[in-house]
DNA sequence: TGATATCATACTAAACATATAGGAAAAGAG
DNA sequence: CTCTTTTCCTATATGTTTAGTATGATATCA
């Protein structure tokens, strides 16, 4: 039940293309420095994002990357995805055509599923902005939200 | 965000347990029969069920397996987690003592706690017991269910 | 033309997943 | 006591994934 990685770093090349927008595009290599990761392996994995349409690339001299909608326009849930695949906790949820034998008297098979529904469903109840640097002063007046976790965001899709 | 096949083996040789308990000890080789898992993968899976307390053995002629308690005083996730141990989505939050030095500033620890408590919560709400045939004749009349996975069990711990 | 950035691809070491195999130890039947 | 049947313990094998590192090509702008 792990999440990699390159999930969790594309989350944080996220934020921080979210946090240090100033309209133009940024070196990923800035973001590097700041988030301590190597160059080398954001290049392997910030791809995946702009495939997907979350970021938009510029080479060259002054290139980079920006975010291609409002941050509370993302949900986590599309940006781990983007990475990670589905988070089907279990392959026979989506393998095609769906192949185990035991399909049909699989008791765990809605269990798995029910997990599936649950993990989605709070990854895409939290939006981008949620985790900026300015939303996280707001939280953090709220005690109660410390100890809950996060609450949704204010996108539902 | 998988589960590995030892957790979901144990998951259906609990089920297996309870559904086929007549007072006596149940031979692993039975539940590799009917399950379509070799014996000796098995017989390297339960052993963790076992010291956990959730299941009691008795080797020799007559011996196997047997439940500890009644199926719907076993919620899932004791038992997954016996198996896959902790199931935090990353690792620095169980990390002991958790020294990421990133920690005070990471704006994504507070989102995978989150997602820890949710999957914790869903798998907690499902008992052993809902798993079982009995439960799933039931659930089959209640078609709205089926599409949505699983609902709460009776035990909520 | 040169500096700087993204982009594409190959490689590697270590860990993990998924088993398979061999035999020891215990318990009951005869 | 001996035999059979079962759990129990440990070692080995194999393939895949993870987490990076490395090398160089391609595009953009000054």
């Amino acid at each position: 039940m792990k999440i990699s990685t390159k999930g969790r770093y594309a989350l944080r090349m996220m934020i921080d293309l979210a946090e240090h927008d100033d309209g133009g595009y940024i070196r990923l290599k800035d973001i590097a420095m700041r988030q301590g990761i190597t160059l080398k392996y954001l290049e392997q994995i910030i791809p995946q994002l702009a495939r997907s349409g979350l970021v938009r690339s510029c080479r060259g001299n002054n290139g980079g990357y920006m975010l291609t909608r409002e941050p509370e326009e993302y949900t986590v849930g599309e940006i781990i995805r983007a990475l990670e695949g589905s988070l089907a906790p279990v392959a026979c949820i989506t393998e095609n055509p769906n192949r185990c034998p035991r399909q049909e008297e699989c008791a765990t098979l809605e269990f798995w599923e029910g997990l599936w529904r649950v993990v989605n469903e709070y990854m895409d109840g939290v939006t981008l902005a949620d985790l900026t640097e300015k939303h996280a002063c707001r939280t953090q007046q709220d005690e109660e939200g410390r100890d809950a976790g996060l609450v949704r965001g204010t996108k539902t899709i």
